[in-house]
Order: C-alpha cells, then structure tokens, then sequence
DNA sequence: GCAATATTTCAATAACTTTTGAGATATTGG
DNA sequence: CCAATATCTCAAAAGTTATTGAAATATTGC
C-alpha cells in the first residue's frame, strides 16, 4: 500500500453510503452481497449505487463477480488490513503510545472471536 | 468513534497535503511542528496550509497550542487509534481472517520497538 | 426471440473542496 | 510604539464529487 493507494482507499471511506456499504459487506463476508440488496439496505437508487460501487472497487475496498442476473459484491479484506498497516506504519517511530490502544482494541477484537473460530 | 466522525477522519486523511501533514506530526511527536515548518516541508502557501490544518483540527486528528509568534500543530493519537479501532470494530463478525493480517502488522511494528523503548 | 429483471452508462445539475492572492490579526524585539 | 514575523481570514476561481432520471446493456425463463 503506498500513499496514492491509501489516499483512494480514505477518498473511498470518506463518504455515508460508501462507508456503510463497506461495512455490510465486511458483516456479509466473502458470500457478499448483490447490488440490489445493498440499494434495498442503503435506500439509494440503482444509478447512484453502481456509481458508489465503481468508486469503491476503483479504490480496491471491494471487488464484484456476475451471478446470473445480478452482480455479487465482496470486500477485499487484505485492503482493508492494509490501510491499517499503512495508518500504523509510521505509528510507532519512537511512539508507541498511538499503536498500544490500537492494538488493544484488535487484540481485543480478535481474540474474543478466534475461541469461535475453533469451535 | 461513530461514524460521523470516522466520515470525517477519512475525508481528511483523503487528501495528500493532509495526509503528509499527519505523518510528518506523528512521527515529529508530542512536541509537535510550528506551521511555517509544515509549510516549507510541504511546498504549500501558508494560507492553504492554515485551510488544511483547520480541516484536520476540525476532523479530530491534530490540535494546535500557541508558543510565541507561531502556532505549534501535534497529532491527536488517541484519534488516530480510535479510526483503526473503528474500521476494525466490524471486522470479525465472523471473519477474523480479516483482522489477522491487521494485527499481524501491528504487532510486528509494536514489539520491535518496545525493546527500544525498555533500553 | 420476447418480456422481465438486474445493473450500468451517460449527461445535466447541484453541492462541495481546493487553491490563490490580498489583506487582517497577533506576537515579539528593539 | 514600530517594524518584522507568523499565521489566519476572506472571496473568487477552478476543480472534483454526488445525485438524478432516462436510456442502454446483459441475463434469464418462457
């Protein structure tokens, strides 16, 4: 991830439907979900939706595959973890009082689910 | 962290000026750097500087203290941190492979410099 | 092949953001 | 107090992004 990446990755988040639309997709998984579930969830005509979606995919956030008449939509995690280590990256030059909440809250995170995970 | 703000910790991070600004402030520390610094390590006229300063204190992510003629700019860490908490917040709704990668990174940049930070 | 469904494209418009430069304000040293 | 320095404010212009609605494209079931 270099900056112009992270700059179109933050461009992308920094919008209410493109945000949103990421996260129900994140919350959907690698199943994803179609164009029209997300226009039906997000109260967004078609035409505005496909334009949200083209700008999140141009940034890589998610990526789309045709099932049948509809289009699948699906986020791509490793950009999503990658623009955490590229927020992180410079984090800890000699200051790791930024990273150390950060890394609590993820720690946190993970750890609560991957008991789950094993089950 | 909701998502207003995340909205507008993204659209301030989604600018290039702004983005170098933060990074040269986190890496300059709690002692923050004086405006004109920011400035000249920029390239940026001073007035489009005061615009792109106001728009990341308004976002949250720099605060600014008067010390004599120049106006000292620092990074708020807490926010920075509470933006990747917020992004990772959803993630593992079921799906921790999205924040192993995340965490991975993390603690990699974290653990090698907490040595340095014991010595 | 035709009608129905799902999504995208396009053009117009509205809304917002960035840059520029001129001038205003605040602080200090002499 | 005055001149110098540092930063901010404001308005205009340029550039970018979001929304809308109509029309185009792709896929399927009959």
């Amino acid at each position: 991830m270099d900056e112009q990446q992270a700059i179109s990755a933050f461009s992308a988040l920094a919008q209410a439907h493109r945000l949103r639309i990421v996260r129900a997709l994140v919350e959907a998984g690698p199943d994803g979900l179609a164009a029209g579930a997300l226009a039906a969830a997000g109260g967004i005509s078609s035409s505005n939706l496909s334009f949200h979606l083209k700008e999140l995919e141009h940034a890589g956030l998610v990526r789309s595959r045709r099932a049948s008449r509809s289009i699948i939509y699906s986020a791509c995690l490793t950009a999503l973890s990658g623009l955490v280590a590229f927020l992180m990256q410079d984090c800890c030059q000699g200051h790791p009082e930024v990273c150390a909440p950060a890394a609590a809250a993820l720690a946190a995170c993970c750890t609560s689910k991957e008991s789950k995970l094993d089950a």
